[in-house]
DNA sequence: CTGAAAGCGCTAACAT
DNA sequence: ATGTTAGCGCTTTCAG
């Protein structure tokens, strides 16, 4: 590999110089950093990161932290964030933690080892396990990055939907439809998410005065590790039907949650939304293409990557910011699995 | 930070000593490496892997170039291959390409100068652009390895699931559930993929006899990079459907492209599968919940990213291997949008 | 404006 | 079995 030496040799200046025109440093004469790069062209000389990074202690590199794969919210805010980072000459390291303490561990420890600037943990933790006490201990003091989650710590920035609000929207929207028995299939609350989105729910109703049905409202089985979202949406359908009389709209806490519902519907011919009206949350891209395309929350995924990316950067560049919270509102999109109701 | 330096003194030993059990080199004492290891331990230390990188030339890094993010299956694999990278002490770069020359280019640079010890490409590249040179030139002698893709070149390891063969089974699947008028929705030719799909339709076609109808088999419009897919299986339904007589069974290339299709058959009222039978290809996990749960062909993508990642290890461990291609093959998930055709 | 030299944290000969 | 030392490729004082 071509090093630096090489370069001083060839335009016949010293190491030192060759760095400064790498780095842009302004005490550099134009003829020598015209040579200079004219070198560094011809013998496609990259620097070592690593041997960088080991002198100036910042290796220019994200850690991205993330717990599993289960819709395209996770992967589409990596996209994002990514495409910015990249755009800014910073990498990402990669490390999923299977909801798992002792693999978020491990993560944590190689992402210290490799000496990452910053951390991003993407999506919402279990509630009992919201410390960042042992990611500052081994990390040092690096910003840490919060995606769709509300960490109440000073050395986090938190990025993340309003889902209070975008559940609270989507529900304020059946009820202006007409409807008033609308049930609400949730996800486990113990995590912010499906906390969040039934504040939001029970919030809308409360405000429109109408009182809360146990039967409308379902257990909490669901867990965010779960691939089984939809199966159990199914069944919890099916449970929510059989009252009566039925509710006339659902609100499900996410996309998946939705296609379950929406199957048993089909299945039992219960016509969408003439009978009944459903509202999903995520936008899944699936979510358009379904029958009937899904009427739901979209949380701009990749745009909250984005935001993120940018956020990290202008950290990086200017030291910490005293705003912790970044909140967005997710937008109510609607389709055809909700429609005015006839009177 | 604590350094090796701290840990020596501590330790009343040399750096070397420090360095070598670190590393479980045979040559300590065991009262020694026991005292050591205590303070090691006491002191919470851990290794600087650039400053390591540095000196051994090996960063165990891995880089993990990703087209995009279109289904879950990259996800998929990425997670399998992440966990067993990470328990054998390796971490993973990421970097998105959007199909885009110069951003793969940028992104191998960035891997280049991080110095990654081998590079993972998933997802089928065009046919124009599977030269490896670019890579081999910046990355140095790294082994490549390319998942779902076939690279004919002499450093490229290929990891891929016999798409050929996964859409013959499906088709004579089909065939062999009496259907002769089967219709093909596929993607993009100049995918490997789709090309590939394409093959093992028309060997099973072949293989029964069977004339191919031009009118049941699409143009090629939908890329990879590209999320519309539902959208423009619809559209070609739309189309196929109205020959006369219509097919009874359709193949799509990929299940997205099925979600459309079954959109628009359940539009029309034209029952799945009494009317007409649909099988996809990828087993993306809401494949099993839409209605009619779909008939598919499952990759197994986690299990790919394993098999990559145990590969890898491999490799780094006792070099190169003469055999360069691993394929699978996938299996025919079948379900109930599919099924025995009343005679 | 440029160069010499020290040193980031670690490993690997080479001594002993 | 252990220590000494050089050096991986780079940046950064400090001199000049």
């Amino acid at each position: 590999m071509t090093s630096i030496k090489a370069i001083a040799k060839m335009a016949g200046v010293s190491t030192a110089t060759v760095s400064r025109v790498v780095n842009n440093h302004p005490s550099v004469s134009e003829r020598t950093r015209k040579k200079v790069k004219e070198v560094i062209l011809a013998l496609d000389y990259h620097p070592n990161a690593l041997a960088r990074g080991l002198k100036t202690r910042t290796s220019k590199t994200i850690g991205l932290l993330l717990p599993e794969i289960q819709n395209m919210f996770i992967p589409a805010v990596t996209f994002g964030l990514e495409e910015v980072l990249k755009e800014n000459g910073y990498s990402v390291l990669l490390a999923y933690t299977f909801y798992n303490d002792d693999e978020e561990r491990r993560s944590v420890l190689a992402f210290a080892q490799r000496k990452i600037d910053a951390l991003v943990h993407i999506g919402t933790r279990e509630y009992a396990e919201k410390k960042t006490g042992f990611m500052t201990n081994v990390l040092g003091n690096i910003p840490l990055f919060f995606v769709n989650d509300l960490i109440p710590e000073e050395n986090a920035y938190c990025i993340y939907n309003d889902e209070e609000e975008g559940a609270y929207r989507a529900t304020k929207y059946l009820i202006d439809q007409g409807h008033t028995k609308i049930a609400f299939i949730n996800g486990n609350p113990f995590y912010t998410s499906y906390f969040n989105k039934r504040r939001g729910f029970l919030r809308a109703l409360d405000e429109a005065g109408l009182c809360f049905n146990p039967s409308f409202y379902t257990d909490y089985k669901t867990n965010l590790q779960d691939v089984y979202q939809p199966a159990e949406a199914y069944e919890l359908a099916k449970k929510i039907m059989s009252s009566s009389p039925p509710p006339t709209a659902f609100f499900a806490a996410s996309d998946l949650l939705a296609v379950g519902l929406v199957k048993y519907l089909h299945e039992r011919k219960i016509s969408i939304p003439d009978k009944c009206s459903v509202v999903g949350f995520d936008n899944i891209p699936i979510a358009q293409h379904i029958h009937p395309p899904l009427t739901t929350v979209d949380q701009k995924p990749r745009e909250l990557g984005r935001f993120t990316g940018r956020l990290i950067i202008k950290i990086m560049k200017d030291g910490p910011l005293p705003e912790k919270c970044y909140s967005f509102i997710p937008t109510l999109i609607i389709r055809e699995s909700s429609e005015r109701k006839e009177v």
